[in-house]
DNA sequence: TCTGAAATAGGTTGGCC
DNA sequence: GGCCAACCTATTTCAGA
């Protein structure tokens, strides 16, 4: 192992092909997959598990409609947090993290340290979390909010070799 | 129906914590599910069914390791289009949806008319992406690029009372 | 590795409270 | 609307190629 080009446990045609199928909707069962994918149930059902043990597969997570939620306004908001020490970062982050406003966080460079993905009942809500809940934290310096007006998500990422 | 104050098909007590169980594993079996919100395993699967019928749950996302599919590298494109009309806009949101290196397209408003959030395997691909491939189409007027360090994604939303 | 059949567990339906 | 119990289909295991 750890020969030149290879990397330990390298996703190989049938992986991807798995993982196509799953992405498509992660509540297939083993037995759709295998059939779909053109091996037999107990080897579809090896390699997914692999996949897992392997922490390719993480999990699966439930697509839920936001306005159905009562959430249908989303929003970008960008944060500038000052010190950006390491220390001021994480305990930022893991805040944010917690929000019941918050969907995602993203840690970034550029000019803003993070963007957090929102979604609130209606535009009210939107500016009170902006200007109660975020300007309540003492390390944000700095916001800039952009309303999301549709957001869509990729269902199929590709594995890219890794020689 | 239409009664005041109360939507059609408001999501009640139950419904309520099957969406916190399912969110948390979208592949949490029926009778898990029944045990842990203390119903029978038909009653929880009359009302998951329903969840999906009216359009609460839209289905399973597979959660992948995007490090082991060989794309450790995230980025928020924030592009500017020209001119943004409602045909270019639309013509943009779905080619930059079927790019490989997307992961989701964000349609907002202020200073970026979209942000994409895509990943890839290095930052030489990045840096192409963004300079060969985004200002390859014509309506593209500016782009900012912003590395993702790090993303977290919520696995609770709460539904908020629809009154 | 992959297969196929046998054992186990889960989804599903209909009658009932 | 929710529960129970029987039915049926899928998952899982394991011996063998």
């Amino acid at each position: 192992m750890f020969g030149r080009g290879a990397r330990i446990d390298a996703v190989d045609e049938l992986d991807r092909a798995i993982l196509r199928e799953l992405q498509s909707d992660a509540r297939r069962t083993n037995r759709d997959v295998a059939a779909a994918v053109g091996v037999s149930p107990s080897t579809a059902l090896e390699r997914t598990r692999a996949l897992r043990r392997r922490g390719v597969i993480r999990g699966a997570l439930l697509d839920v409609d936001l306005g159905a939620m009562g959430r249908p306004v989303q929003a970008l908001v960008s944060v500038r947090i000052r010190p950006p020490s390491r220390a001021v970062i994480e305990e930022f982050r893991d805040w944010a993290q917690g929000l019941p406003e918050t969907l995602g966080v993203f840690v970034t460079t550029g000019t803003a340290d993070f963007v957090l993905h929102v979604a609130v009942p209606d535009n009210d809500r939107l500016y009170a979390f902006v200007i109660d809940r975020l300007t309540q934290h003492t390390a944000v310096a700095d916001v800039r909010t952009s309303v999301v007006f549709e957001h869509l998500r990729t269902t199929r990422v590709d594995p890219v070799a890794q020689d």
